[in-house]
DNA sequence: CGCCACATTGGACTTTGTCCAAGTAAGGGG
DNA sequence: CCCCTTACTTGGACAAAGTCCAATGTGGCG
């Protein structure tokens, strides 16, 4: 994650305690966090932090492409730092497990011409949804 | 949408102004409305239901299959009526026009044991991105 | 018709997110 | 190395989306 600190730099980026901190969290395999969760963890690193430079600083990751938005819940959305190789999400229905996944083939190849009524389409999203194996051994 | 009423009274639901209304509003092609949206058109036709009304009624459609909760956008959840055809889709990143989809394949079948990490995997829920005919002329 | 279990209501409350005016500090130029 | 400019951060007010509840109303059976 230290690339993204470099690439943020390069963009011009005031390089500050609290955006290095959020970088920090948004560390790591399988990282789907909430902003909220996002805040929780950068609080424990640096207790000052403000929920507002947290929304600021994943809005801003998020315009820059570092950082992609995943609607998996319904609820709060969720914040993803594997922006660079695309992939879906396998979602457990219980627990709210989230893992990658890199399913076969091209969904976007899958969408017939005559069901795009006109669209310019350009990208999908797909979520998997199913009981992760701690959830069914429960 | 009246085999709608049907089923619920079929299974014991007391026939009320208001559930008759909030299955109006949830009638025709291509519906997916926000709690708030089929409030403000239920309103229209009953002026005293109330939003609370709205919500239970919603959930209560969703925890009988009856209609599904889609993730389209990442503010509001939207109600789509249409739950006994299997179908994704296709949002217009500009002005959030949605339309059903049928793509080709299945989804579920392209994703590999070897990306599943034990789950037992259930159902896929595919969005299609795009600019639609409109926002694209303008 | 009368009853009562189920349904509805309005408002308070929670969660998630946005906005802003005032204060703070990064970092380039001197 | 310090200063100044300007971007950044902060806390709190505000907004939108949704939940919960006690009081009230009513569908439909007998
Ligand atoms: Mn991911
Ligand atoms: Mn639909
Ligand atoms: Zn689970
Ligand atoms: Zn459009």
């Amino acid at each position: 994650m230290s690339d993204l600190l470099e690439r943020l730099r390069g963009r011009g980026w005031r390089m500050t305690a609290q955006r290095r901190v959020v970088a920090e969290v948004l560390d790591g395999e399988h990282v789907h966090l909430t902003a909220d969760e996002v805040h929780a963890r950068a609080v424990a690193k640096l207790p000052e932090i403000s929920r507002a430079t947290v929304y600021n600083t994943l809005g801003e990751l998020v315009s820059l492409g570092e950082v992609l938005e995943v609607a998996t819940d319904k609820r709060a959305k969720r914040y993803d730092p594997n922006a660079h190789r695309p992939h879906h999400h396998l979602v457990c229905a219980r627990c709210g497990a989230i893992r990658d996944v890199h399913p076969d083939g091209n969904p976007l190849a899958d969408l017939p011409e005559s069901e795009r009524f006109g669209f310019m389409v350009s990208d999908v999203e797909v979520t998997y949804r199913g009981v992760c194996p701690n959830c069914a051994a429960a």
